[in-house]
Formats: structure tokens, sequence, C-alpha cells
DNA sequence: GCATGTCAAGTTGTG
DNA sequence: CACAACTTGACATGC
């Protein structure tokens, strides 16, 4: 049966999550700067929880978390832990409580890390940075029981194989909790289903489908058989394979495919998706409200 | 109060 | 060579 997610944010339901600034934070002393991150990351906790609650009473069975789920946490200058926030103790209730509420309800939580984490970077720093992200992120994930961080492969530098080689070789520097969650997923400019097939291979890495960068980057395979080869690399893990989906905010014939419309045409979803197990990200502008519609849609 | 410009990080591709 | 697109607001600032 398809499941399908909400990603990060909400249109119309007042659940909000908050962020600041680099620049802004950098004006105040130390003290001040961790008792504003602490709202700010108990603000987020408090609001993770009423996503949860949402999506249970929507039958939405998976939501995706912001990567500034707590702001600037690996910052080089204002990062900070845990536990040096004044709300620690009351983050950490609240994450308990998300982590009980995710279980009982049987959803899906899962973190995608922004453009600037790149395993496949031939910079070391660019690559150890990447490396403090997801750990900071698998963090968060173990504490409200996020099961997937999926991540994009990176840039090619001209060569796709050694990028991807890089890529594998960093994977297997992470720490097991980073790895045990880690997917890829195929981008809209750079690697496809069928670049990425052979790492999935050789490292064992989850391949995340997603239909419309397909669409946009296409790699000779067809939708079926992208589907069906990405679902295998979920089958080790014994968990459900995750695919995105979305619609063109300009149309097919427009020219510029990639911006994400509010709402998905249900003609943009799959055929061959019908009847599958798996978990579909809606990534559309109108949030809850396009899943929502899309569920109703497709009679889900 | 409300509108607007800015925001840590990387890479690609366009103008 | 500079800059927008990725995603997508939310925030601080300035009127």
């Amino acid at each position: 049966m398809i499941r399908l997610g909400l990603c990060c944010l909400f249109r119309e339901e007042p659940i909000t999550f908050r962020s600041t600034t680099a620049r802004y934070l950098t004006g105040f002393p130390r003290p001040e700067r961790l008792a504003r991150l602490s709202a700010l990351c108990l603000h987020n906790a408090r609001s993770l929880g009423q996503a949860l609650g949402y999506a249970a009473a929507h039958g939405i069975g998976a939501f995706r978390a912001l990567s500034q789920f707590f702001p600037l946490y690996t910052h080089p200058e204002l990062g900070y832990g845990l536990d040096e926030l004044p709300a620690a103790s009351a983050i950490r209730v609240e994450l308990a409580q998300i982590a009980r509420f995710r279980a009982a309800h049987g959803l899906r939580l899962s973190f995608h890390p922004d453009q600037f984490i790149v395993l496949s970077s031939p910079k070391p720093e660019v690559a150890a940075n990447a490396g403090r992200e997801l750990a900071y992120q698998t963090l968060v994930a173990e504490l409200v029981g996020a099961e997937v961080i999926n991540v994009h492969a990176g840039g090619a530098y001209g060569n796709k194989q050694e990028a991807l080689a890089r890529f594998a070789k960093h994977f297997r520097e992470l720490p097991e909790g980073v790895r045990s969650r880690l997917t890829v997923e195929n981008d809209d400019r750079t690697f496809t289903v069928r670049d990425l097939l052979p790492l999935c291979a050789e490292t064992g890495i989850p391949l995340v489908y997603d239909v419309h960068h397909h669409r946009c980057l296409p790699d000779g395979l067809s939708e079926g058989e992208a589907t069906r080869l990405a679902a295998a690399t979920w089958e080790r893990t014994g968990r459900e394979p995750y695919f995105h989906l979305s619609s063109p905010r300009h149309g097919w014939g427009s020219g510029r495919p990639r911006p994400h419309a509010d709402y998905i045409d249900p003609a943009d979803f799959p055929a061959c998706w019908r009847g599958l197990d798996a978990t579909v990200d809606v990534e559309a502008k109108a949030k809850e409200l396009a899943v929502r519609r899309l569920k109703r849609d497709l009679s889900l």
C-alpha cells in the first residue's frame, strides 16, 4: 500500500519551524546566543510533535523534518551541543514523546540535508563538514526514531565514476548510526538512477527514487525499471522504499520543468507505483493541502 | 505595523 | 566571470 509523506512545512495549518541567522546571532554574547537558540530548538521540537499529530489525524504516513531543526548546530563558530542549551531537558522530553508517538502510530520520519552536504567532494574539508552535519542529523534521528537521512550524490567534478568512488570511501568512514540511515537520491542535474545503482550495490545504500528528477534528467531506464531497481536496493534493509513525487510548476513543455507546483497532477503519479508498498514524499508547495488532495485524487 | 532584502555551508549551468 | 537555482521560508531591519 502507498503511504504519502509531507515535507518539512505547512501552508495553512499553524505549525511553524523557526530559525535564525549566523550574522544576527554573532552580535550577542554566548549565553544570550544559547538562550535564543534554546528557545528556537524547543519551539521546533514542539512543532515536530504537532506535525506528527496532524499526520496521524489525516492519514499521512510520513514526515520529513527540516535540516535546520536545531538551527546552526554545526556552525564552525556558533555551533553548540544540545546539553548546552538552557532548555535541554525540556527538549529531550519533547523528542522522547515524539519518538513514542511516532512508533505508536507507525509514522515514518526522515531528514534531507541541504545541498552543502557533499560526500563526493575531493576537498577534505567539504567531506569533513558533511560528516559533521550528518552526525548532527543522526543525533536528532536517534532521539526521535527517524530511520532515513537522504542525500544527493553531490558534484561530478568532470568524472562521475571517481566522484562516486569518493562518496563510497567517505561513506565507509562514517559512524554506524549514520551509515544505517543514509540513503541516496537521483538528482536532476548529474546523477541518475542508472549512475547510482552501482554505488548502491557496492555499499548497500538504499536508493530513493525521485521520479520528477528522473523525468528532468532521463537515463534510458523506464519509470517501471527505475522503480523496480530502486525498490530492490531496500530489500536488504527490510524497510519500505521511499519515492519522491512532484509536478512541474510551469508544465512539462515549458522548458523549465524543475520548479515544483503547488499541487500534484494525479497524471504525474506513475502508474507502476499503484499497489506497491512504498512511501511517497509529496514535494509540492501547497504542502499538507497537496498531500490531502493527492490522497483523495488517488482514492488512497 | 508592514514590506523587503538577506541568509553558513557547494556545485552546476546559464547569461 | 558573476550569479541564480536548488528549497522555502522566516527573520531582522528599515520605513
